[in-house]
DNA sequence: ATCATGACTAATG
DNA sequence: CCATTAGCCATGA
């Protein structure tokens, strides 16, 4: 584990269940607005999917991205999160 | 040290 | 809306 990715991941378990933000975003959450291809790296490499939400990082075009099990699955979590998300609030 | 590679982004036609 | 382009930066070979 490098820092970067360090600080990549705590960042992204730091993102609200049920909501999403954008590479971009996390980028400028470590330090360097101008890294969000780097965090992509980051991601990438995830050792633990599921554990670490990266699943709620998304393009910012609004599309789903990618995720290293699967984009498909990735769009099923975010919505699962979203529903739970409403049932407690 | 250099080079290619992405789960990307924003601008342009 | 789709395709193309240039820009971007950590990481591994």
């Amino acid at each position: 584990m490098t820092d970067f990715e360090k600080k990549v991941l705590k960042v992204v378990c730091a993102i609200p269940l049920g909501e999403t933000r954008s590479y971009k975003w996390v980028a400028c959450k470590v330090g360097s607005p101008r890294s969000w291809r780097a965090v992509a790296n980051a991601l990438k490499k995830n050792p633990y999917p599921f554990f670490i939400p990266c699943h709620r990082v998304v393009k910012s075009s609004r599309d789903s991205g990618g995720y290293s099990l699967g984009k498909g699955l990735k769009k099923e979590l975010i919505n699962f999160e979203k529903r739970v998300r409403d049932v407690i609030q």
